[in-house]
RNA sequence: GUCCCCAUCGUCUAGCCUGGUCUAGGACACCGCCCUUUCACGGCGGCAACAGGGGUUCAAAUCCCCUUGGGGAUGCCA
């Protein structure tokens, strides 16, 4: 075999959509994997449904999963790369027009004048007859004078489906036999001179050389189609794969309504590009190497096979991505998860510019183990850069306002020793607590829980004296002061 | 209607091609215990599946057929 050339073509109608990444993700992986090519191609021949816009942000979502083009049309900045332009299907009009013709001239292809309304007649009459085979047109079999006394009637152009069967060696699915007979004279040409769909992936992948045609299941189908249209056309015949489509939640068809359909959903809430791949690849593919699921991008491609891609359709688990993407979150080092906090934050109103390097870099490290996804960074911290104005409900009424003597009592005693502390860092300020735990002969929690409320407000955060420490001296005493106070008044 | 594809724990899957090693393995989720100041992380354990029915065979999750369920195609959409 030549050399692998692999592509993704979607048609720029919307937002890159999770289906289509996965799509994509494994012609790139195969790509990758196997030192082919991967093209992207836009099939952009339905005028009235592309846009500009849209193939910006299709382009986009590629960019942020880092599934990256060896040839394409231009995007932004970025010149069309590649020798077998041009990569935008709607520019290539005149090559499927071409082919069209050829298919014409040499009478494997034939013009049809039936109006809508006598198509329609024509396969109502056929389901109620329950008609076992495709709808053949009367054109089909006309004489050259029969089209010419048609003179400019408006028409399309039909392939004419030859006798016999048709195979699709599907290097997922298997051998795909079906009878010709079933696949109707579909238009390859609309009445304008458009290409149809069909007849213009057939095209371009040839002439792309595209050696594996890796796409959706939707098109095995299409498929016995597209080959009969490469051999008419006498261009050799590219490997098949056909994968499983993504399924929502519910196990149905991946609607572009629901949020997570874009790909880009995924970034605003605080995914990392390499989990969210890691996930799909898994959603049809597993790795050689038993009960392992964990990849990062580089590995994906190293351990990635042809021969280990599944041939069911697989749901989305919003759960196991959430899990995952904790797992790449805690491969990051705390200054590479720093860089990616940061903007979280300033969004989340918490202004980082007031703290330094070095502390962010600690926040991230004293954060990372309890995120899930980025956007969790504000809940775990936002009390370091805003004030403390209220406290946790459930917590304060268990941990202050229950036993609120005790707690004044107990807060006092570590406002007092953490007053006189010479050296702040969470080693000295634990043993301190502790001092204090053994001294009065009451449990950890009676410390620690009041005090967690009076620095944070909340429950649950990041290690207790992990960030009492980064909380500074100045401010920890602050606020137990107006936990105190609050308790003074409450209690 | 017709044609095509798919079918193992709630979910993703291993095993199926080359029947016996499967009282069906792993992961997420869930439950319990441990660790622990909290939450989380981590560790340990538990719950939980071969869609149903016929065959073939000494033996079937694995091979064949049927049924059921899901998906797709059947467009002058891609």
């Amino acid at each position: 075999m030549s050399k692998i050339r692999v592509r993704i073509a979607p048609s720029p109608s919307g937002f890159l959509h999770i289906g289509t990444a996965k799509m994509a993700l494994f012609n790139w992986l195969f790509a990758r994997k196997t030192g082919g090519t991967f093209v992207l191609r836009l099939e952009d021949t339905d005028a009235e449904r592309s846009d500009d816009e849209y193939v910006q942000a299709m382009c986009e979502g590629f960019q942020w999963l880092g599934i990256d083009w060896d040839e394409g049309p231009a995007f932004g900045d970025e010149p069309e790369k590649g020798a077998f332009g041009p990569y935008k299907q709607s520019e290539r009009r005149d090559i499927h027009v071409a082919a069209a013709q050829k298919l014409l001239d040499e009478g494997k292809a034939y013009k049809c004048f039936l109006t809508k309304d006598e198509l329609s007649d024509i396969r109502d009459t056929m389901r109620e007859e329950k008609a076992s085979t495709s709808f053949r047109s009367p054109w089909r079999d006309k004489t050259a004078d029969d089209v010419a006394a048609q003179g400019d009637a408006s028409y399309v152009v039909r392939f004419k489906v030859p006798e016999g069967s048709t195979t699709v060696h599907d290097l997922v699915q298997g051998d795909v036999i079906t009878r010709n007979d079933q696949t109707e004279d579909f238009v390859i040409q609309k009445p304008n001179g458009d290409p149809i769909f069909h007849l213009a992936v057939v095209v371009d992948d040839a002439t792309m050389e595209i050696s594996h045609v890796v796409r959706g299941d939707d098109h095995l189908t299409n498929a016995a189609r597209h080959i009969m249209l490469f051999e008419a056309l006498g261009y050799p015949v590219p490997q098949f794969a056909h994968l499983p489509m993504v399924l929502d939640e519910g196990g149905k068809k991946f609607s572009k309504r629901l949020h997570g359909a874009n790909v880009l959903d995924w970034r605003t809430d605080g995914y990392l590009p390499e989990a969210l791949i890691n996930y799909v690849a898994l959603l049809g593919w597993t790795p050689e190497e038993e009960n392992r699921e964990l990849f990062t991008r580089e590995e994906l491609i190293e351990a990635f096979t042809i021969e280990r891609w599944g041939k069911s359709a697989a749901r989305f688990d919003l759960k196991k991505v959430q899990w995952l993407n904790g797992q790449h979150l805690r491969m990051l080092s705390p200054a590479e998860l720093r860089d990616l906090i940061v903007p979280v934050l300033n969004e989340g109103g918490c202004d980082t510019s007031i703290k330094s390097e070095a502390w962010l870099t600690e926040l991230a490290s004293i954060t990372q183990e309890k995120l899930s996804t980025l956007n969790d960074i504000v809940a775990q911290s936002d009390f370091f850069f805003k004030d403390v104005t209220e406290y946790d409900e459930k917590a304060a009424s268990k941990h202050l306002l229950k036993d609120a003597g005790g707690a004044i009592e107990r807060l006092g005693m570590v406002a007092t020793a953490f007053r006189n502390v010479a050296d702040w860092n969470h080693e000295a300020l634990h043993e301190i607590v502790a001092g204090l735990v053994e001294s009065t002969g009451a449990g950890f929690g009676r410390f620690a829980n009041p005090l967690r409320l009076a620095l944070t407000g909340k429950s649950a955060g990041p290690g207790m004296f992990e960030l009492t420490e980064l909380l500074g001296k100045e401010l920890s005493l602050e606020r137990i002061d107006q936990a105190l106070q609050y308790l003074k008044t409450h209690g």
